[in-house]
This record gives structure tokens, sequence and C-alpha cells, in this order.
DNA sequence: CATATCTCAGAGAGACTGAAATAG
DNA sequence: CCTATTTCAGTCACTCTGAGATAT
């Protein structure tokens, strides 16, 4: 072993992008890694957390939500309809959707995959406490929100 | 169009995980969006960054400094070394190792790289005074070092 | 013999594109 | 005619694994 040099140069840990893609990557591998011990994945997550909220969407719409391409959605949906936690069926008010409506059995399933994804997040906020929490969700809420406008037009 | 109801539901929107990982995406994205006005990329920066932090490294430290995987270390100096940023030559002390060195033509190339990635923090972090950006990288910090603490073993 | 480094080929997961079918 | 939705096949960029050669 040849390491006791590690850990990244100064110019990375004070460089703002840097920072928050490396927060990102552990932030996504730790939900991924919770949701896997349900044998889910964060994508399903989002989904059914869109559609309790939201109630039935169309999955051009679920995609928007969840910020995932149609496509991806096609696939997630259809395992999530395998699973008997939604049900897909076609828009009689406008027939080239599908209405995607979360059954009692998915909300089952997202009570079980919101418990895991709030051990994902107390993993991933352990150093701080309550109150450095709150700031720091507050605080990327509004990053995320003024990116999302600003992408608006470009997006699937 | 069908789109006025767009945006995260409030359990993707208040979940950390979730919202760190949307940010970090964002992050590298306009990372990744600056560097290439220059034709370069992350990597490349990262790497440029930790020669002139560091000094010479071998790439295995190098890896290990910028978190990139040994095989993709291989790829991005190789590229660094034909366009002149820095040469790689084997270690005298070590022969299993390359010693990789940045050039002055490196250094210029970190420094345009450099401005590159200030204007991608300034479209990150536009929304927030300066207070803010230096709480919240200063609390973005804590939590990429405990991660790479808690992983520190399983690593490449 | 066990471990570390470098290199390459390729696998795997993830995000996205293009085109067709259907419908407004 | 043009746009929106769903679906599928396939591409692309990124990350990581495996194996071999070399060296400690």
């Amino acid at each position: 072993m040849e390491s006791t040099d590690d850990g990244p140069p100064d110019a990375l840990r004070r460089s703002p992008t840097w920072l928050m893609g490396q927060a990102g990557i552990h932030a996504q591998r730790l939900l991924n890694e919770r949701m896997a011990e349900a044998g889910a994945h964060r994508w399903h997550y989002s989904v059914l957390s869109a559609l309790a909220d939201c109630g039935p969407l169309s999955q051009a719409s679920l995609g928007r939500h969840c910020r995932l391409d149609r496509s991806d959605i096609a696939a997630v949906v259809g395992e999530l309809e395998g699973g008997g936690h939604l049900v897909r069926e076609p828009d009689p008010l406008d027939r080239r959707r599908n209405v995607v409506t979360i059954t009692a059995e998915g909300d089952r399933r997202l009570r079980r995959l919101g418990a895991l994804a709030v051990e994902a997040q107390e993993d991933l906020l352990a150093p701080l406490d309550a109150g450095e929490r709150a700031r720091l969700i507050a605080t990327v809420e509004r990053l995320v929100e003024h990116q999302a406008a600003r992408q608006g037009s470009g997006w699937a």
C-alpha cells in the first residue's frame, strides 16, 4: 500500500462544482444502496412519490416530474406494473396517453422505500446537526430550482 | 405541449439524497460544459489541479487524489501528455510507476481551465449571496470528507 | 509468494436518440 | 400538416472489472 497521501487537492476541495458533484455521487450511491435492499432503484421511489403526491399522471408528465427520460419511465412503469404497485390504462380523454395510478400495494411499497430513503439521508447527513441539515436542504433546493428553470426549455 | 404541471413532487423536493443528487448532476454538467469550451473535460482539470497542488505524482496516487479510476487516469494522462501539458516518465526509485509532472504549458492550461471552472461555479451558485456560498461549501466539504472516510477501504 | 503499478480490452449501468405507431 | 405520447432498438458517455506484464 503506497497511500498516506490521499485526499483531494485544495483546488478541488474548494471547487464548489467538484464538491457538489462528489456529494451528488455519494447521495445517489447511498440512496441506490438502500433501495437495493428492497430490490428497488431510486427511479422506483421517484415514480411512486410523484404518483402519491400528484395523483394519476401520464408517463410523459411522470418523466417531467421526476426528471427521467420518457424511455426510462416506460421501463420503470413496466416494472412497477409487474409488481402490482401501479396500474397503467389508456386515458379515455386523450388516447395517446397512459394514465398511471398508484395502487394500495404501491402505497405500501412507497412507505417501505421512504423509510429506506430516510436511512440513506441519515448516512449522507450524519456529520450535520439539525440546523445545518435544514440550511443545507433549503440552499440546495434553491440551486436545483434555479437550474431547472434555466434549463426549462431543452428538456425531453 | 401538455405541461404546466411540471416540477418535482414534494417527497422528492424535500429528500436530501434526491436534491443532492440533482445538484450534483447540474454541477458536473455545468463544469463539463465550460471545460468543453476549451476542448477539455473535468477530468483534465482534476488531474492538472492535483499535479499543481501536490507536485509530481504516480498515476495511482493521482487516481486516489482525484477519485478517478486507474483505467481512466491512464487515458486522461495520455491525452494531457499528447498536448504537452505534462510529462510521464518511469520512476527511478520504483520502476513500476510513472512519475507524472506538470509542464509550464500545463500550468497555463490549468489557469485557463480554472477560469472556466470559476464561471461554472458562478452559474451553479448564482442564486446565493457570498455568505450562503461559504456556508454551503463548508457544509458540503464536511459531507464529502465524511463519505470519503466511510469508504476509505474499498477504493481502487 | 503477496502486493502494487500500469495498460488495455471489454463489460455494465445509466442517460439519451431516432423512428415508428397512434392520436390530438 | 404539425405536434404530443408511447414504445423499442440502439447509441453514447462514463465507470469499473479482469487479466497480463512488470516490479517491489
